[in-house]
DNA sequence: GATGAATGAGATTTCATTCAT
DNA sequence: AATGAATGAAATCTCATTCAT
């Protein structure tokens, strides 16, 4: 294994993850050899094993960094100080946003591949930061007699869902093209659930 | 190929229909051999061919007759006459109802493996009759002037996805126990998106 | 098994045996299955086996009658009391009429399939009739100081694998559109091994 | 793919093509599974396909070989100056003495296998370098005035098919104990169809 | 650290043949 | 005699992973 803070290391890292990240969109993840990933990579098959313990793991690795990427600008909007409606809005937009520019890993996180995929699920869903920081917010909105939510958690659960269900609508099993009227919709859903007048 | 008419032969079809829903569920999809199929249904390996061309037809099998009972419990639903508050509250319990007994297909059909789970995804998805019904319900509604919605068909996508997503977290991310919790939210979600006073 | 010398069981029997013909002719031997014969046939699969003990025999049954056939023009060529010249023209032309008439066989039967074929020619070969008609032609001719052969036996044999080999030149490797002139350089060649002039 | 310049990868390639002719030649090709080959070669399943791409390609490139071998000699002997009886001798001694030393390859190549089969005759018959070299010695002695051959181009065709034919006289319906008989006889009649006296 | 040839366990599918009805 | 569902042994090819160089 390499040292992961050399960084020509590191470099190469994310050099085999892009290869990977493409090939797995392309072809799947059942469909994509590791033969593939390598010759995509310009690297041999064992150097492969050098940076990665298993193809399984290159898989989390995008996963991961996707979840990351998609609870940073949850966590920025909730973090914002905003008016509810505003912040709602604006977890919604930068979802999409976020999602627009990783079309490819959409699908492949949120559908991905049975032998992965549900325990990709179960991985980031226990635990999940976005549904803990909206989880917050929504107590906080409880609290302030803003909202009136019964059940806190699973609502959380749920809208987080929503929106990637929505995402997928957009961008895997549509072409992006309709992706402006379901992120409208989206957080008009959003918000009538949380009883605050959308925009 | 066996005559599907044959009471003997869709007899034979059926249980190997039901162990490879057992089979799948438990290893998942590419996680399963036709091997494991034939020998929980205890026949002989050739024998799978003769009632189905291939494993993914299998599979595509198992997931049209999930939908189709989706679809069975929504369209009762929907065209009950009842109002539209109980309309609601009903496609979620008769969706739950089914998805507890089908649990094993939620899971599987839903996310399914990659190599076949967009391809059905996309199969069920164009055209998708759920929508369809619930986009009528929704558009009656509006006419009636008892909805608000600006984007009736986007909505009736985002509900349905909704809904499947809470089936997710139900059986499949979660054992079940949380279904109750769920269920109830997910009306109120419902209800809250068209505008109708949950019960 | 069937008994062969009720005339129905003769005739259902000819009639697979097209089939097979068939359906060897254009799929090749390796390539048939039985369930294809069968279909063409529009008979079970299981009376395939009431009268013929296996896909092999089948064929060899199929092969005999080709061989018969060419045996029987040749031996009638012979036979005739003709001078050897037009004798000879005679035995070319009479095979390349039957294997005109038996194009798909020509190649089934020469060729054939590995698994088959070299264990029919062997069959065919030893005792092969049209080459013990053949050399008692040459004997004849040699004795009558006619033909200058120093090898008889090997020279029947040859001018027979001349005419194979033009045959399938003719209709296995070629068209049919050649025949003519294959036809008749086949015919020179003999002519000019027996020292006969052709005309 | 494994690069075929590495001289490791050249050795290796070679034994397991020698390790596939004797399977093919003992048990034919549609008879040889490839764990046959790689077991007699000692190597892996896998390894087989590091070479070639099919079981079919080795075939191929048996069958190449034995065709180039069979090209050279013709060639060398028709290239010669020697006068025409004797090219035509030379032609006999040298493929007999070819098939000799691959007896086993004769009936591989040209029975073969039907799948396979039909199609290398035709892949190696079309601009057959062995009937090209012929037709032009046909040609030039034609030119001087030598031979009365009314048809070279299939005259060239049926010599070579004759001797196709010796050989597999000799060599796989035979056990090549024939094969001094079969010579000389197949010389005299390519001979006389020139219109040359064999000596 | 990088390489890439080698491994070998499987996986899907086909098909000749049998045998109970 | 005819049927055709059932059998189960193969066969080809793939691919994640290892390890000697």
């Amino acid at each position: 294994m390499v040292a992961p803070a050399d960084p020509k290391a590191a470099e190469r890292r994310a050099s085999i993850l892009a290869a990977a990240r493409e090939t797995f969109a392309e072809k799947g993840y059942e469909g994509t050899a590791v033969a593939d990933i390598v010759s995509a990579a310009g690297i041999a098959q064992g150097t492969f094993y050098l940076y990665f313990p298993s193809k399984q793991d290159a898989f989390f690795a995008l996963a991961e960094s996707f979840y990351a990427e998609m609870a940073g600008h949850v966590g920025a909007a909730l973090g914002s100080g905003d008016p509810f409606a505003e912040q709602i809005r604006s977890i919604t937009r930068s979802c999409f946003a976020a999602a627009k520019q990783n079309a490819d890993l959409v699908g492949l996180v949120f559908f991905g591949a049975d032998s992965v995929s549900t325990e990709a699920q179960r991985r980031f869903s226990e635990a999940n930061p976005v549904v803990d920081a909206l989880l917050g917010m929504i107590q906080t909105g409880v609290a302030a007699g803003e909202f009136d939510i019964a059940d806190p958690e699973v609502t959380a659960r749920l809208l987080v869902g929503l929106v990637r269900t929505a995402l997928l609508e957009a961008f895997v099993l549509g072409d992006g093209s309709d992706a402006d009227r379901l992120e409208r919709t989206t957080a008009q859903m959003f918000a009538s659930t949380l009883g605050v007048a959308a925009r």
